[in-house]
RNA sequence: GUGGGCGUAGCUCAGUUGGCAGAGCUCCGGAUUGUGAUUCCGGCGGUCGUGGGUUCAAGCCCCAUCGUCCACCCCA
């Protein structure tokens, strides 16, 4: 036997007992934004390199260290998308579709990040994006906070996320701060753990949530970004906070909350479960009003967020929350013996997926004894079995056997349809 | 990139101080001719992740390597 190639490392097939779930978790969401006015764009998985390196930020992990980047035949740098923002932003801009009018739009698919595997991450990845453009109020960022929280609900996942909120201002206001922020601990750097005193020159923000105690007690004297938020990122925060109020989202306010990603301004907010390990949030997002404008495009507001499919997956199977009609089984399964009851069968299952198109009607192929095929039939789960031998075709009858009860009885030909249709 | 756990049949896993490679499930066949889930009998299925080393003898001990899982970093 030939040596077998296995799947690149934290590159996950989806089987069939997984993907029933994906499934269902695709149709509810897909569902979910499609009543708030939401369309589905596309757009390649593969782009240019600067795309995200002035996107993401260059100096972002992401950029830096987790992108899967190869030159094409022509030279030209190309890389696997980490993300969907900045190929959603450009691909809406290029369309003329962000040019004096608002959008709603969302978009799932796989991302590619060279990261460590472990529970809830892996390099080939798939999230769902949802995003808008052209509206600088508060209401917007409600909205897709609301959208979210109705998804939750749909998937009987509310009560086990907990929504924070932060706001941090102004990439002016931010800058103010952090230059502060990194005065105020350059003081104490030899108190630091060793990660904080590098992110001291890299990701100053990211040090406020380390999970070392000495860089803690060392934080609790800094400054705070609270106090750098100006008038405008405080109102509307404000805003935004009386509106998911008023619809009784629930959230807890994180000061300590920045994102990773440098387009982020004024409001930040991730879903957060306990129940996946290190890998707490599901879904994350904010708004991210420069970034048109830095890709090109004409100064445009915009506010969208992404969740994680696999990690919500994980979530719905760790707390069972899969329902029953999302499970893959079949209705009717479908035997016979002998060649002219083979090509009877054949019929009989047509004429049924004709008149009931929604059902699962197995017809039972590649030969067996007649035991074995009904072997088959109970696996498959299937409510009816349709028996036909040859004493059936000379009857011109079909057997009919109730699985859960045992119970069989025949039914002429031409009524089998109409009698199943009506039991199942 | 760093640290730790684990790699034995398709799957879940036993395997004693180093002494003939095992079980359950699955799959296939049989227990009266054309009837499934329970039961009984039989069968298929393995380079013990891979490569070295120690030993009369290695699934077990040592080294390396690959894979996998979890955590750090970072993030969905």
């Amino acid at each position: 036997m030939a040596r077998k190639i296995q799947a690149i490392r934290g590159m996950n097939d989806i089987l069939p007992d997984q993907s029933s779930v994906w499934l269902y978790l695709e149709k509810t969401v897909a569902d979910v934004v499609k009543s708030y006015g939401y369309q589905q764009i596309r757009f390649p998985i593969v782009e240019n390199t600067d795309l995200f390196k002035r996107g993401v930020g260059e100096t972002t992990d992401i950029v830096e260290k987790e992108m899967y980047t190869f030159n094409d035949r022509n030279g030209e740098s190309l890389t696997l998308r980490p993300e969907g923002t900045a190929s959603c932003v450009r691909a809406a801009d290029q369309a003329g579709l962000l040019f004096n009018q608002t959008q709603r739009l969302w978009y799932m698919g796989p991302m590619f990040r060279y990261e460590r595997p472990q529970k809830g991450r892996y390099r080939q990845f798939h999230q769902i994006g949802v995003e808008s453009f052209g509206m600088g109020t508060a209401d917007i960022d409600a909205e897709l906070i609301i959208l979210s929280a109705r998804l939750w609900q749909k998937l009987g996942l509310l009560g086990q996320v907990e929504l924070q909120l932060n706001t941090i201002g102004l990439a002016s206001e931010r800058e103010a701060y952090k230059a502060a922020l990194v005065d105020y601990l350059t003081q104490f750097k030899d108190q630091l753990d060793e990660d904080s005193q590098r992110r001291l020159g890299t990701n100053p923000l990211r040090i406020l949530d380390s999970k070392d105690e000495a860089t803690q007690s060392v934080l609790k004297e800094a400054p705070s970004l609270e106090d750098f938020i100006g008038e405008e990122s405080q109102s509307h925060f404000e805003r935004l906070q009386t509106i998911l109020k008023a619809n009784g989202i629930s959230y807890v306010i994180n000061r300590r909350l920045v994102r990773g990603l440098d387009y982020y301004g004024k409001t930040v907010f991730e879903w957060v479960t306990s129940h996946l390990g290190a890998q707490a949030t599901v879904c994350a997002g904010g708004r991210y009003d420069g970034l048109v404008e830095q890709l090109g495009g004409k100064p445009t507001p915009a506010v969208g967020f992404a969740m994680g499919i696999e990690r919500l997956v994980l979530l719905l199977e760790t707390l069972d929350l899969i329902p029953q009609s999302a499970k893959f089984s079949a209705d009717v399964f479908v035997v016979s013996i002998g060649d002219d009851a083979e090509v009877a069968s054949f019929v009989l299952a047509e004429k049924l997926r004709e008149v009931s198109p929604n059902l699962v009607i197995l017809r039972h192929c590649g030969g067996g004894s007649f035991k074995n095929q009904m072997k088959k039939a109970d696996k498959s789960e299937a409510r009816f079995t349709l028996i036909l031998g040859q004493d059936e075709i000379d009857q011109g009858i079909c057997q009919v056997k109730d699985m859960s009860t045992g119970e069989q009885q025949s039914h002429p030909l031409h009524d089998v349809v109409a009698y199943l249709n009506s039991k199942l």
